[in-house]
DNA sequence: ACAGCGACTGATCAATTGATCAAGATGGGG
DNA sequence: CCCCATCTTGATCAATTGATCAGTCGCTGT
C-alpha cells in the first residue's frame, strides 16, 4: 500500500527532506518576501537539491502555499484552544485567553507576523487566499468578542478592526522587528510576553 | 558654470527624471522589499530606460539608499519641528507632538513603515547604514522623553524601547497594512488619525 | 530475481536580473 | 559656427531565476 510506503519512507531518512524544505522555506519567505526568496537558496538550506523542491511542491507558488497552510494549521488549531478554554468566563478573560495564545505563538515564531506584514502590503492573489483560507475566521471571532466587550462597557470604543490589528501589530512587532529593535537600542533585548500582555490590556480595556 | 547648467536642464524636462525614479523606486522597495524590487520595472515606472537609473545613480544598492535619504530628509525634519514646538510644555505635551506628528507622517505616506518592516528583518549592512544615519537620533530623544515621562509618574512603567517600538507599530500598521486590512472586514477602511492617536495615548499614559 | 514505484539528482531551458559600454541627443559658452 | 559637458538610450554582458526532463538509487511486493 501507498499508505505503509511513505510512512516508511518518512520514518527512515527521505521522508522528512519535505519538512526541512518547507522550514527552510519559510524562513527564507519571511525575511526576503515570495519574489526575494529563491528556491535554489531555500533548496540549499534544506541540503537537498533544487529540482526535489520543485518535485514535492509543483512551483515555488504552490511551496508558498504550503508553508502558509503548514504555519496556520498550528496557530489556528491554538487560538480555537484558547477560545474554548475560556468559553464560560466573562468576555474580558476570553480576550485574555486568545491575545496570550497569540502572544505565545508569536514570541515562539517570529515568522508568522513578518509573512503577514509583507505580504500584506499589496494585494496580490495570495493575499485573497491567505486573508480568506486562515484570517478571516480568526478575524470574525475576535471582533465579535471586541463589540461584545464594547457593548458591556469593558472595552474601548472605537472600530474593532482597529483595535484587532493593534494588539497584533504589538504582539507581532516586538518579537518580529527584534533585529531592527537590537541595533537600535544597542543592547541585548528580551522581550517579556508578559509586558507585552500588560500593553495590550492597557490598549484594549477601558478600566484597570 | 555646472550648478547653472544642472538647473537649467532641471527646470526643462530632463532634470525631474531622477526624482521620478526615487518616487518609483521608493514604491517598489516599499512594496516587494529590496531583493524583490527590480531596476527595470522601476525605470519603466518612472517611463525612462533602465540604464539612466544606473546612471544618476551608481548602483541599485546606492539608489535605496538614496530613497531612505530622501524620505527621512522630510520625516526627521518634520519631527524635529514637532519637538521644537512643544519644548517648553510637560511631558505629556512634548511626547504628544511628535506622536501626532508620526501619526500625520505615516497617514500620508505609508511607504516609510513599510521599509523600515521590511528592512529591518534580517541584520544586512543596509540596516545598520539606515539605523545609524536616520533612526538613533530619533529613537534617543522618544526614549528620553519616556524615561522622563515615567520619572514624572505620567507615563507607564515598563523598557522604553517596547513603547517607543509599540506606538511606532500602532501607527505604522494601521496605514501600512492598509490592503490586508479592508482584504479581512471586506469593507473600505479610512483609518482616522484621531482614533489612532487616542490608542497610542492608552498605551502610554497613566491616566486619561 | 525482477519488475515497479516513489524519492532524488544533475543537466539544461528560456527568461530575467544588475551592470557596463558605446553612441546619440541637447543645449549653452567659446 | 563648433565644442564640450550632461542627460539619455539601446545593445549586450555574465549571473541568477523558476521550471522541465531524463535518468539513478533504493525499497517493496510478487
Amino acid at each position: 500500500m501507498s499508505a505503509l510506503k511513505s510512512k516508511a519512507a518518512e520514518a527512515q531518512s527521505g521522508g522528512d527532506a519535505r519538512e526541512r524544505i518547507l522550514a527552510a522555506a519559510r524562513k527564507s519567505f519571511a525575511s526576503a518576501g515570495f519574489e526575494g526568496a529563491a528556491t535554489r537558496q531555500i533548496a540549499a538550506e534544506a541540503g537537498v537539491a533544487q529540482s526535489l523542491l520543485l518535485y514535492h511542491f509543483k512551483s515555488k507558488d504552490a511551496l508558498w502555499r504550503a508553508v502558509i497552510d503548514h504555519m496556520f494549521a498550528d496557530l489556528n488549531g491554538r487560538m480555537d484552544i484558547a477560545a474554548r478554554r475560556a468559553r464560560s468566563g466573562t468576555v474580558r478573560e476570553r480576550l485574555m485567553s486568545v491575545i496570550r495564545a497569540f502572544i505565545e505563538i508569536c514570541s515562539e515564531d517570529a515568522d508568522i507576523h513578518r509573512i503577514m506584514t509583507i505580504e500584506g502590503r499589496q494585494p496580490t492573489d495570495r493575499l485573497g487566499w491567505l486573508v480568506e483560507k486562515h484570517l478571516r475566521d480568526n478575524y470574525r471571532a475576535a471582533c465579535a468578542m471586541i463589540q461584545e466587550g464594547q457593548a458591556l462597557g469593558v472595552v474601548r470604543q472605537g472600530d474593532p478592526t482597529l483595535l484587532y490589528y493593534s494588539f497584533i501589530a504589538i504582539a507581532g512587532t516586538a518579537f518580529s522587528l527584534a533585529p531592527e529593535i537590537e541595533l537600535v537600542s544597542e543592547r541585548a533585548v528580551a522581550v517579556d510576553p508578559a509586558v507585552i500582555e500588560r500593553l495590550i490590556t492597557a490598549l484594549l480595556f477601558i478600566s484597570e
